[in-house]
DNA sequence: GCTATTTGCCTAGATCGTCAAGGTAAAAGT
DNA sequence: ACTTTTACCTTGACGATCTAGGCAAATAGC
């Protein structure tokens, strides 16, 4: 009842923070979602249930791409590449994201 | 179809900053939308469609109360104050919404 | 006096992103 | 043998926002 209020992630940043990622390397959806959550120092936590969905979105619209291959571990494992396109996007996400944050900030009242 | 994708807000920051103006002063639901739009250098947009079941929704929980009163303008307007339990709400998405900020603008290699 | 605009409140419907909770399979560790 | 870890995948529900409407009263313009 009262409300869980679970958030692993801010809405609408996932697509851009897999784009990041893989900005740097090639990596399988595993090590994406590892990746984030390194990065951003065990804050962030990507869900296998966001995580597969947002890359078959963004394959579907041509900002990555796909091919099976074999993991650090011997297991098999999709990597994923950013395309051109997806560079594109990610940087106008990313400025977008940044003036909704610092336009927020703003608001509270909080200087990064 | 070519998604507009839209973003006037950052999903899941609305109550926390109608809370934030409202802590200064009691406010109106239209009142509210503006000062949100200017503290914010016109970046932040507030839509009605937002606005007034976000303060349902705070009403319901207790955390802000409404009184019917008149407007600056002479109008007909409800008034809403913030309570002590929306207070402690407000501190702790707050801090809440920082971290994560935070945390996701380190992924990006951002620093504000 | 008539009309348009602004102020102000409200609601219904659709969309979209995330999460919870499941399932499969194979390699490695015990 | 059994469990854990790695890795991929899907379905359903939920919650927040936006679009796009509608209503009413006060002011401004003509």
């Amino acid at each position: 009842m009262a409300k869980t209020f679970n958030a692993d992630l801010m809405q609408g940043t996932l697509d851009m923070l897999i784009l990041r990622v893989l900005h740097s390397d090639s990596l399988h959806g595993w090590g994406i979602a590892q990746r984030i959550h390194v990065l951003s120092s065990d804050i962030l936590k990507v869900e296998e249930g966001s995580l597969y969905p947002s890359l078959y979105r963004m394959e579907r619209k041509g900002l990555i791409k796909a091919s099976w291959g074999i993991s650090e571990l011997n297991r098999r494992a999709k990597f994923y590449k950013v395309t051109k396109t997806g560079m594109k996007y990610y940087e106008s996400e990313r400025e977008k994201w940044i003036q909704l944050a610092s336009a927020t900030a703003s608001v509270l009242g909080h200087s990064f």
